[in-house]
RNA sequence: GCUGUUGUAGCUCAGUGGUAGAGCACUUCCUUGGUAAGGAAGAGGUCGGCAGUUCAAUCCUGCCUAACAGCUCCA
């Protein structure tokens, strides 16, 4: 007999080979139906495999993350299943479930594939799943796997079989199928009820761009169709949210052809919203100590030689401007702080003076492959809400939790309440592309650790995605339909000081190096403006909302009363505009009430002969009539409300 | 950058080997209406750009460009 231990602490007796469907069975057969997989000993396992030794088991259901994992992994091979019935001699490179589904890379050899061929794959899919087919594990010696996969002509799964060691290989068939997999899988088919191919892309073989080309088909599949309608309906969401759509709608930004390609333009909406954004940041900041500074939008070559961007990126960035007559060569500015640097170097630094603290909302200019623009989310020029801290090594610490509440208290300012950060570090392998020393990599690393540390952060460690002068701690924030989005960072610098010869004098009267941290809380303005709009789907707070305020006359009579409500309430501060087309009020609230404005304001004879304004808000409808002043008051009341804690 | 898809009026989109259409927006006029689209008329396009095939190209072919999806990249 072994000990099963369940995840409520309770143990159980079975026959030694009692697998953990039969356990299931043996709670419930409500629950035996639901299990997907299992987690035995921290590994996770097909349910039918034997258990032979006393074990933790935790039957894993499709509210598990993993038992989602093996559910999508199994959908990729029923995927690769229809692909193979309908298209004979297909190959097939890799199919991982990935955060939403799965995908599965082929090599239809020479043939292609289209949106409405993926119809009949995922009808097939459907008929397949139907049959139950059961996902039979096999251990196969290695010269076997080989000569199936070479019988089959499948070159790809031999590269694969290369890197795997003979005792390792397992195959999995269902139906007809059968795939070179680790798995595990889920019982069968049939759990597999709802089905819906995605779409279409290429993709390198094992990712690189020397490889062949391969057919990447993206598909989702769920055990219910209601999840499946829940998910195409959270996508919609998402369509509805998209800050390129929004953007174009609420008349926020735009782009031009003629401009370029990845240079937004700002519309005055958006430039209103960026600005309060630009503002909100700013008091914080100066609150805190830190000094504005402005530098140019493009700097001499040489300062990036200096600074060990040329040689990193040089060629990957615009190309350097000349000067007419001497050719000097410039570059736009890709980062602010070289330029800060120097600005630091512009005096002698004591002691006394650090930490010093230069911010800047300083626009850079960085040759994104056109491939990668993207809305305002990757843009070729952006500003950057940078600042550059000077301290000394021993104020690091210090520094970086300073930088981490002020992060923090951005993000909470602007509703992302749920944020994760990464920290990253040097690939452990790979160390060529970093630049500096192995000591000071060593103590920056190990300065962010501890500062998440103390401030209690939950991270997660990253190696490999630090920036070649040094490690990061990046903020990932989740959106309000879940998505995750990278918005701040804050980097420990041990490299530029050395480059660019910083210097502090220490109370001992002897010349030390500083430490720089570069940090940004909003990542760039672009960025955090879009992942804004799409947090709160265009719908901005009062305190950030381009236009507060929409007046509706009824009619042209009362155009006069509603152009004097206007000049009294921006000099209350409150940003309001006039509607006088001769149009019907019920179309003067529906456009109003399409560009998201907060408050509009319908006044009539009534109104006029009162001075009152009749109240309405965006997607509530009439709220009563008040006076001009406690309209005001209202307004400035709930700004002063989401400003709280915020430094106006 | 790579693969695929797309590019028609300010926006959303029909359409055809014989030099183009809708709705909304816009302009003017009528309407002065009380909480999500009042009516009429008008104006607006070298059909993304450049070549080629053709008697004839917005439509077919090639190249370029931009957007979209994905890959790769991101100081």
């Amino acid at each position: 007999m072994i000990h099963i231990t369940l995840p409520d602490g309770s143990v159980r007796e079975y026959a030694a080979g009692t697998s953990s469907a039969d356990i299931a069975r043996s709670i419930s057969e409500g629950l035996a139906r639901k299990v997907l997989a299992a987690e035995v000993n921290g590994e996770v396992w097909d349910t039918s495999r034997p258990i032979n030794s006393n074990a933790t088991l935790k039957l894993l259901t499709w509210d598990d993350k993993n038992a989602k994992s093996t559910f999508w992994h199994s959908s990729a091979h029923l995927m690769a299943e229809a692909l193979e019935s309908l298209y004979p001699g297909v190959k097939f490179g890799i199919g991982p479930p990935i955060e939403n589904g799965y995908y599965y890379d082929i090599d239809l050899g020479g043939r292609t594939i289209s949106d409405e061929d993926l119809k009949k794959v995922e009808d097939k899919m459907k008929e397949l799943a139907k049959a139950n087919n059961v996902y039979k594990r096999e251990d196969v010696p290695k010269d076997k796997a080989i000569a199936y996969f070479t019988e089959k002509g499948d070159e790809y799964k031999l590269d694969l079989l290369e890197g795997l060691a003979d005792g390792s290989i397992t195959f999995y068939t269902q139906g007809g199928f059968t795939d070179l997999c680790r798995g595990p899988h889920i019982p069968n088919t049939g759990f597999i009820k709802a089905i819906k191919l995605m779409n279409i892309a290429g993709a390198y073989w094992r990712g690189n761009e020397n490889n062949k080309m391969l057919t990447r088909i993206y598909g989702i599949t769920f055990p219910a169709q209601k999840e499946l309608d829940e998910y195409l309906a959270l996508l919609e969401e998402a369509k509805k949210r998209d800050h390129r759509k929004l953007g174009k709608e609420l008349e926020l930004f735009t782009f031009s052809e003629k401009v370029g390609s990845g240079l937004p333009l700002w519309l005055p909406k958006g430039a209103m919203l960026r600005e309060r954004l630009q503002q909100f940041l700013q008091r914080a900041q100066i609150e805190i100590g830190y000094l504005p500074v402005i530098t140019p939008h493009i700097g001499s070559k040489q300062l990036y030689v200096t600074s060990g961007h040329w040689e990193k990126y040089g060629k990957d960035s615009f190309r350097p401007i000349t000067t007419p007559q001497e050719g000097e060569e410039f570059m736009l500015k890709p980062m602010n702080c070289p330029h800060h640097c120097e600005i630091y170097k512009s005096s002698p630094r004591s002691y006394k003076d650090l930490p010093l603290r230069l911010a800047e909302f300083g626009t850079v200019y960085r040759y994104e492959q056109s491939g990668e623009l993207h809305g305002l989310t990757r843009v070729r020029g952006f500003t950057q809400d940078d600042a550059h801290l000077f301290c000394m090594p021993e104020q690091v610490l210090e520094e970086f939790m300073k930088v981490i509440d002020l992060v923090l208290y951005v993000f909470e300012s602007l509703g992302f309440s749920e944020y994760t950060a990464q920290i990253s570090l040097r690939d452990q392998e790979d160390r060529s592309k970093y630049i500096g020393s192995d000591e000071n990599w060593a103590i920056a690393e190990q300065a962010i650790i501890d500062a998440a540390a103390a401030k209690g952060l939950k991270t997660v460690i990253e190696y490999g995605e630090a920036a070649f002068y040094g490690p990061k701690l990046d903020f990932m924030v989740r959106d309000a339909i879940g998505r995750k989005w990278q918005l701040g960072t804050i980097q420990v610098d041990y490299n530029l000081p050395e480059r660019f010869e910083l210097e502090y004098v220490a109370s001992d009267n002897t010349r030390k190096r500083p430490v720089m941290i570069h940090r940004a809380p909003f990542g760039s303005m672009e960025r955090f403006i879009a992942v804004l709009i799409e947090n709160c789907a265009g719908n901005f707070p009062l305190w950030l909302a381009p236009l507060q305020v929409k007046i509706l006359p009824i009619s042209d009579k009362y155009n006069d009363y509603a152009l004097e409500l206007v000049q009294l309430l921006k000099a209350a501060d409150i940003r309001a505009e006039i509607d006088d087309r001769s149009e019907k009020i019920g179309r003067k609230i529906r456009d109003t009430e399409m560009m998201k404005v907060p408050y509009m304001l319908v006044i009539g004879e009534k109104e006029m002969n009162e001075r009152t304004v009749s109240v309405r808000k965006h997607g509530e409808g009439d709220k009563g009539a008040l006076s001009i002043e406690a309209f005001a008051n209202e307004i400035n009341g709930i700004v002063k409300e989401q400003m709280k804690g915020k430094k106006k």
